[in-house]
DNA sequence: CGGGTTCATGAGATTTATTCATGGGTTTGA
DNA sequence: TCAAACCCATGAATAAATCTCATGAACCCG
């Protein structure tokens, strides 16, 4: 029976480099570990390493186990800290993750009224994900998915909580500031400023310009929301956003909002929770403040 | 730090209801495990249990962990049957989840050229999934999901393998035998014989029921296709199936097959597979000979 | 109220894990 | 090419953990 150590034993020994370094990283005498190793092989039958030189390699079995240490290890370091936190007496905790980037400003203006009805919940947010937001849904590594693009699968269950329009930014200096909306055709010049995400999963490309067969002139990506602003302020180039969160920048900034294509992209943001806690009361109650904010100050179209 | 055996006593009192019963399955004396439960509600800082009569009830922080535990165990079990393969010199193993019933007679098609050509890989096949097939691809249960509902995610790739049309099957006797298509009206009257799934995953309510607000007279379900083939036979109701599995029984059996609606229902069969393993030579052999079978003997549109 | 059941506890026995001491192989570089 | 540095393995001795035994207290039910 693989145990939790072992598990870690794999991971140390791939980490550090050598079984030695491992061992002080595991608070053992290099001995200890070296026995330990012994043990494990003769016990699951099978070598997980070989020696190369004077460094051990893994076998076929070892690397299997590896990658099996690496996925299931986090989800254990979780569970210890959320029973320390049970032992802390904490209410609880609601962990959110985000796919998309501007997202994040539409979820602060949720978390703030949803933490005064329900004090001394933690709440926490994260936004990378190894293998994206539904794995980490189905691996417990967080409770609630923010997604403009929800996907239909039991076992999840996601819930529209918010419309808005996904525009074009662009300078007013720019020429296309006086059109009324934008056509694909238009974006034949433009450099465009993106999130740094695959393509295939930004609106404008798989809604908008892909199916047109265009492409903008050239595609950059930033990290930060400011930065991209600031591009296209100085006419450097052309971006999108939701048309909310443009709204806060066009009376300060140089810029105005487009509608791609007549009918404009039209998108929700969904939350999704594991159907099997769907029901649960503080999951429920983040839903129904999250839907009560979309006619709230956020609104502007 | 939670270990493995912390899990497996949780769970074991929670299966035999007490202590006691517990530490006889866990090979281990009453004392022994009274002891161990002691030490890791001391270790952890909170209590996991509390006395309630002379039977141990949970605390929240132990439901939680108890939760984990069935979350994590089956895992960790499945791992120790692959390290066991691995030690047996078995050369791999694929697992495949289906999501959809009459998919297995499809899959069963494209399994045998497979294994000729791949000898030597074991192959399962599961079809119950306690959090559904998305869940159990994330979580390493399978390797790779049979669906017609493939979906956008990031962390999973979904490749159409073979295209059918989902067809009504009705008796010879029955009136609708006449119609060349379908009507959504024309289900009024009728009793539905389905697989036991529920209604919003079932195509012919999802794309052709739903959509018009019609309901069939009642909806029946039964697990075995043999008998739902039985009940449409005898005209006791009317079932949908693929075309091409419909095919098969229509020259020995009273029944005929009608399109749902006037172009019919037509969808994909998909094979998903975890993103970062989609390259694995085994599960991209697997696809190229599923789509080879399209133009094979199961063909009939 | 007594027999049967459940869990808790301390002391001692047993098993398991770790260390110490050492040796043999490999790489590095003077 | 040879010593120094590094790496891992092994056996015996030691330390630490886990388990068992014996027992007691609390509870349930007839």
């Amino acid at each position: 029976m693989i145990e939790r150590s072992h598990l870690s034993i794999l991971d140390q020994i791939d980490k550090q480099g050598s079984l030695t370094k491992a061992a002080e990283a595991l608070h053992l005498t290099q001995s200890a570990l070296s026995h330990k190793i012994g043990k494990l092989q003769q016990q699951i039958g099978a070598a997980l390493w070989v020696k190369e030189g004077r460094q051990l390699k893994l076998t076929p079995a070892g690397n299997y186990l590896l990658k099996e240490a690496k996925r299931l290890l986090p989800q254990l370091e979780r569970l210890d800290r959320r029973l320390l936190e049970h032992a802390r007496g904490e209410l609880g905790r609601l962990n959110i993750g985000m796919e998309c980037h501007p997202c994040y400003q539409w979820l602060l203006g949720v978390i703030d009224p949803f933490m005064q009805q329900w004090p001394g919940l933690e709440i926490d947010v994260k936004q990378r994900f190894q293998f994206g937001g539904m794995a980490a849904l189905f691996n417990h590594e967080i409770d609630m998915l923010v997604t403009p693009d929800p996907v239909r699968a039991t076992g999840v269950s996601f819930e529209p909580v918010f419309a808005y329009e996904q525009v074009l930014i662009v300078s007013n200096q720019n020429l296309l500031a006086s059109k009324t909306f934008i056509a694909p055709e238009d974006m034949r010049g433009q450099v465009l400023y993106t999130y740094p995400v695959a393509s295939e999963r930004l609106d404008i490309f798989a809604e908008f310009l892909t199916p047109a067969k265009r492409q903008p002139k050239s595609h950059k990506t930033l990290e930060a929301t400011e930065m991209i602003l600031h591009m296209v302020a100085s006419n450097r180039g052309v971006a999108t956003l939701p048309k909310w969160l443009a709204a806060r920048y066009i009376q300060s900034l140089p810029i105005c909002a487009l509608s791609l294509g007549s009918a404009g992209i039209h998108k929700q943001i969904h939350l999704g929770v594991r159907s099997t806690e769907r029901e649960l009361p503080h999951l429920n109650r983040f839903i129904e403040v999250a839907k009560s904010q979309d006619t709230g100050s956020l609104r502007v179209d």
